[in-house]
DNA sequence: GCTCGCCATGACAGCCTTGTCATGGCTAAG
DNA sequence: CTTAGCCATGACAAGGCTGTCATGGCGAGC
């Protein structure tokens, strides 16, 4: 290990004050071109890390962004993380991650942090961008949040999020499309926001569309692998079978596919099967998965954004906030009615 | 948010110096009973966290764990978090997460946080584990890790690990015990150390059962679902099939599955599929498959532990080190041989 | 009863950086 | 030519904590 070297070491090399040194490094103002050049080569030639531990006490950023999550599948996870550390690197910033069990004791879990790491901003993943202790604890603590895809207070905080109600709109019209008119629906779990706004896209777009919508076409799941299979059991349990199944999320339509597949169903011939998310299992299937891609990336990466450059919030406006484009991907396991 | 409380409001609460603050706080001797339960009535009381930036400015601890990946497998990722932050969190410790991306300039990437953060330790999973540029640039920077599932190399660094030959070795004795006698076997990633042992333990067991391997039932697979479907269209493409193939992962198997579905193949009777990790895409097939459980939570968990207590390495010996315990799941996607 | 020695505690410096404020040099205006 | 005013720079303190070392109190031994 090389003897650490400190801006100290930058300055003398360079001949100027630290203060100088921590001028170029932070790109504040009032440094003379020449100066500039002069701190910046020294800084390479050493190959000089400012101490974050050291920039954080002295100064008012942490340079670090949490991420919390409860959220049971991996692949949204991680595509979160890598979403926001794209955008993080880029500013020098880290990122934390906190995995909040809400079934215990919330508060525990995540006060002690924010007072510790008093980081600069956290991300919040569903369901816990609408976790009321969640959300009161870092209003409590001062530290800045974003939430992604929350499913309402919609104007308490900043958040990141996709028209999940036209997303499922475009789907069920895209079932509609191909003659569909007899479909079952699985609405995901009740404390994710976005279940709601799925929901009512389906509802929407069969209105829309003057097509009923039965009760008994209607489930509710969790958006769990098993919720959804159970769902699809109840649906296509009858004589009397929908023709196509959207269901609120790629698990659910998993689970609907494991059931049609253990009865022998073709794919899409009987049975048109379409998802929500777009996670690595979509295409881990046979046949293919149609499916919404969610820009999780993209939304994971605007929100690090936000909390790096200081959320500013004008008194009276709404938050910030942005409404990213989402994308049908359509595959194999939508067909024509017959 | 409350104004910050510091180690002097807890002294002067408290009535002692905030260096024995500092000493209950930190659970170091020669504090007497008394004292100890006086400063730690006034934490409680002031509700007081130390700060974190302070603390590892002026030690030499800096709380903070880090994990790097590279792996294409979010659930298995997110296991590894998981466990880590189990253990972190009762000695409050937290996790910085960094994904390298071992095909761009891996030095760029590691370098200038490792001298930033100067975190007390580093957890690598595979492929990780055995990255040349990344285990360099550790021990240039004078930062501990602890290697999971190392391929090779292994008294270079302490390491975790669960016993890859063993396991597929004794997948293999399932299968053969359930009278199958021609079974394929796909290799996983070659930069995986862990592929290397299960191919070895595959080849142990049909040996030792006195089963020859013929070359056409061995592919090479890269650890990814497409690589296990193609590999799996070519060990099914002729007349001439295996009754069983085991996968060197989950994915993998999820390919070889989708295979067997599309050619309307029965599983188990007509086939037999297993794989290796017990993802939660294990449960996600029909029928669910027969895999290994890697103790993914615990080796996350003891390499976490390694690191925070300091790996005190004796000179000559080889680095503390553990192995821990796998277990086979056997599930609806193995059966007797036809 | 006194001294030695150990144990519990406290004063102080130091960790590395940023923020504040003062200083000196320069330009433009009088 | 002088001075106000601005800009670039530097000296110094502060930020919250731990490590070092000195100090005071106490019990044991003589």
């Amino acid at each position: 290990m090389s003897a650490k070297i400190t801006i100290h070491d930058v300055a003398r090399e360079s001949g100027v004050s630290i203060k100088t040194v921590s001028r170029v490094l932070n790109r504040e103002p009032n440094v003379k071109a020449d100066t500039r050049d002069r701190v910046q080569a020294a800084v390479a030639a050493l190959n000089y890390r400012p101490n974050i531990s050291a920039r954080s006490l002295a100064g008012s950023k942490a340079y670090l962004i949490g991420v919390f999550f409860d959220n049971p599948s991996p692949g949204y996870v991680t595509d979160v993380q890598l979403g926001a550390i794209a955008r993080c690197r880029q500013e020098g910033f880290h990122l934390i991650v906190e995995p909040v069990d809400s079934t215990a004791d919330v508060e525990d879990q995540i006060a002690p942090m924010l007072a510790t790491l008093r980081m600069d901003g956290v991300i919040l993943t569903p369901p816990l961008s609408d976790h009321p202790v969640v959300l009161a604890a870092l209003e409590r603590e001062g530290v800045a949040y974003v939430r992604i895809a929350p499913g309402g207070d919609i104007d308490r905080a900043p958040w990141v999020s996709m028209d999940d109600r036209l997303a499922a709109y475009e789907m069920t019209k895209h079932l509609i499309g191909l003659g569909h008119t007899d479909i079952g629906f699985i609405i995901g779990h009740p404390d994710h926001g976005a279940s709601h706004q799925r929901h009512q896209g389906f509802i929407d777009a069969m209105r829309d569309a003057g097509l009923p919508i039965r009760d008994d076409r209607v489930e509710q799941g969790w958006f769990s692998f098993r919720s959804g299979f159970e769902a699809a059991e109840k649906l296509l349990g009858g004589v009397d079978r929908p023709t196509a199944i959207f269901a609120s999320n790629d698990d659910m339509a998993l689970g609907v596919m494991a059931v049609a597949n253990r009865m022998r169903l073709d794919l899409p011939a009987q049975l048109s099967v379409a998802g929500f998310d777009d996670t690595p299992g979509a295409k881990i299937t046979w046949p293919q998965l149609t499916t919404v891609r969610q820009p999780i990336h993209a939304m994971a990466g605007a929100a690090a954004d936000m909390l790096m450059h200081g959320v500013e919030r004008e008194e009276g406006a709404p938050p910030p906030s942005r409404l990213l484009d989402f994308e049908l991907v359509v595959r194999e396991s939508t067909g024509p009615a017959t």
